[in-house]
DNA sequence: TGTTTGACTTTTTCTAAAATTTGGTCAAAA
DNA sequence: TTTTGACCAAATTTTAGAAAAAGTCAAACA
């Protein structure tokens, strides 16, 4: 790893860290680069503005979170076995970095740049549920269907559970204290889910 | 019929055709009253308050679509076909309120009060939703499980998806020609859904 | 030549006051 | 009992100025 990479590196670590403590909107560029005992304009040299920086962050947790889904892919003993494992996971995660999830919402970056992100993370879940579903029906577990398609429908299912549950307003982020009991709900959902689309013996 | 529903009939199908024009909180009680020719204060002589008349148009539209679903439970041939003349007939109400709908997000009336209503209106779907389950039960196409945690399962879900369709940032409301397309995915949700319930021959 | 910075500009956010609209009330009239 | 004009109060919009934060750049540094 080059110099600049392990620069940059730091620099993502202070701001995940300022990010996940006090949230992305109130945690400026300066005091992220005070942290590092850098200037501001130095902070501008590794990253060109303060959304890439976020975007960098964002990337690093997902990529960090796909080795857990690797695992998960290896000890699972079977497809809804291995979505209960991936929740834990995401459950994890959510609780982990909560203050960051919290302010993706209250953020006014521009909107196009924002959407681009989303899409982006929102297809890497639908992937993951793809790969699981292919390996259910390659191994006959599961029906052949739409994989693309319901994937999708899978992922979009468990994201309005997660903005419904218990409630008739949507919400934009769940209370911290209500985590546990939107994942019991979301196993719920996956359990009838991949039954519906199970083999009959 | 007295004198005074029969007043108040006037003002709720005077009020809905502005509100599903031009949107609640655009509408003014004002502009409804000189609708009817009256003033606001004997507007106010038979509502109370802006809230409680778009209260009653909200039960008024719901009662009217039970009747509809009154006749799709005569008619469905088994609890998909059922689910599906169901979400058809929302399909339908949606497109002819949609304006209402739309407006439902963007106000801010007594948070409280809207809570409430929103709830209500929740609920009423719930409850639809669990005669269909239990009469698919009754009938041994569905095998036993909780009707209440399931129905409310359902609903959120279904939301979620209107939410999430096609987009990863989620739309307190679906653009007008993206509606057939979200009922679309519905129906795909509902079928695997119902499947996942279904009791094995 | 790649990195760093102080000083600078621009953009966004915050605040508070004024103006305007709209929801809601009431005594009196019909 | 129903209706209304005149009124009040609460919420919304507008505006303008101050403050804060994002973002830039020429010069210095190593």
């Amino acid at each position: 790893m080059n110099a600049v990479d392990d620069k940059r590196n730091q620099i993502i670590e202070a701001a995940l860290k300022r990010f996940s403590h006090f949230g992305i909107a109130k945690t400026t560029m300066s005091e992220v680069a005070e942290d590092l005992q850098l200037s501001k304009a130095n902070l501008y040299y590794y990253f060109p503005d303060k959304f890439s920086l976020i975007e960098a962050i964002a990337y690093r947790i997902i990529d960090e979170s796909d080795t857990t889904v690797e695992k998960a892919f290896g000890e699972a003993k079977d497809t809804l076995d291995l979505l209960f494992r991936i929740l834990d996971m995401k459950k994890a995660y959510f609780e982990k970095y909560y203050m960051l999830t919290l302010n993706l919402h209250e953020m006014n970056i521009n909107e196009d740049k924002w959407k681009g992100l989303a899409k982006n993370l929102f297809q890497r879940e639908v992937d993951t549920v793809s790969r699981v579903f292919k390996q259910g029906i390659a191994r006959h577990e599961l029906v052949t269907f739409d994989v693309a398609s319901t994937s999708e429908l899978y992922v979009s299912m468990m994201r309005g559970l997660a903005m419904f549950c218990d409630r008739a307003t949507p919400l934009a982020l769940i209370d911290r204290d209500e985590l546990a009991r939107m994942f019991e709900k979301q196993k719920q959902a996956a359990a009838i889910i991949i039954n519906g689309l199970r083999e009959k013996e």
